[in-house]
DNA sequence: CCTTTATATAAACTATATTTTATGCATTAA
DNA sequence: TTAATGCATAAAATATAGTTTATATAAAGG
């Protein structure tokens, strides 16, 4: 339900904040997001799903990846959209952009969204 | 602190919806905005204090009343604050409203600002 | 002074939101 | 068709937020 109400609940949690920001150059899949905030996939999930439900972001599945993008389809959903990311800390969300980087370049010839995170390093999240 | 998170968090609670629109036609002290939301004290002082914290209303002390009223002094706030007044049901805030005017007519000779609602009828809150 | 009034705040309690762990369901590759 | 991958979701555990009850403080009136 998009309630002012509901749109304002799925901006108050810096997670969100963090995907929505993450989501500003186009669209990414769970498995991306997931390694761009270092966090286990239910977790992101579960903050997608927030965020969808208010309207702020539309989903598109493709094959076994699903792929989320920003939903700024009307004025005031598109105006909330912009204060976040213009108002987010950069330093974080760089950090998470690179994060994102580098692990897609370390897929040489695969393709598969594999995501290596807890074989690499001890998330901890 | 007034970050956006903050911000977003203070909005993100129906009570504190319902006092940023009973602000909306001028100040008000804590007692009023009791009588109006039909709420006992402690728990309107816990809303006014998230909503002050976030920058979204300023106090002023007068006498033993403290009055409270919008802050929308920087562009920001003042577009959310204009959200809030707009996407908010005014069914339920005309009878926050009509409630603080039967109150105040009550008040036949006395100035103070007694509130009378735990005598009258059994709050139910 | 002593009382009453208006408000804040602390502490205990309750409710809601988030996180983790475990599992299930599609989809694709082998 | 079996195994692996990408994602969702349920259940349990934890953390955060909101509510109530009780009390403190400051101001004003007797």
């Amino acid at each position: 339900m998009e309630t002012i109400l509901t749109i304002f609940k799925a901006l108050s949690d810096e997670t969100r904040l963090r995907i929505l920001k993450l989501l500003e150059d186009g669209e990414l899949c769970v498995c991306n997001i997931v390694t761009a905030l270092d966090m286990i996939q239910p977790k992101v999930s579960f903050h997608l799903g927030v965020l969808k439900e208010a309207g702020l972001i539309k989903d598109r599945k493709h094959g076994r990846w699903i792929h989320y993008r920003l939903d700024d389809s009307d004025m005031f959903k598109r105006s909330l959209i912009l204060s976040v990311l213009e108002r987010t800390s950069n330093a974080a969300a760089a950090e998470d952009k690179k994060r994102l980087e580098m692990f897609l370049k370390s897929k040489n010839t695969k393709t598969d969204c594999i995501n290596l995170k807890n074989t690499l390093r001890g998330g901890n999240d």
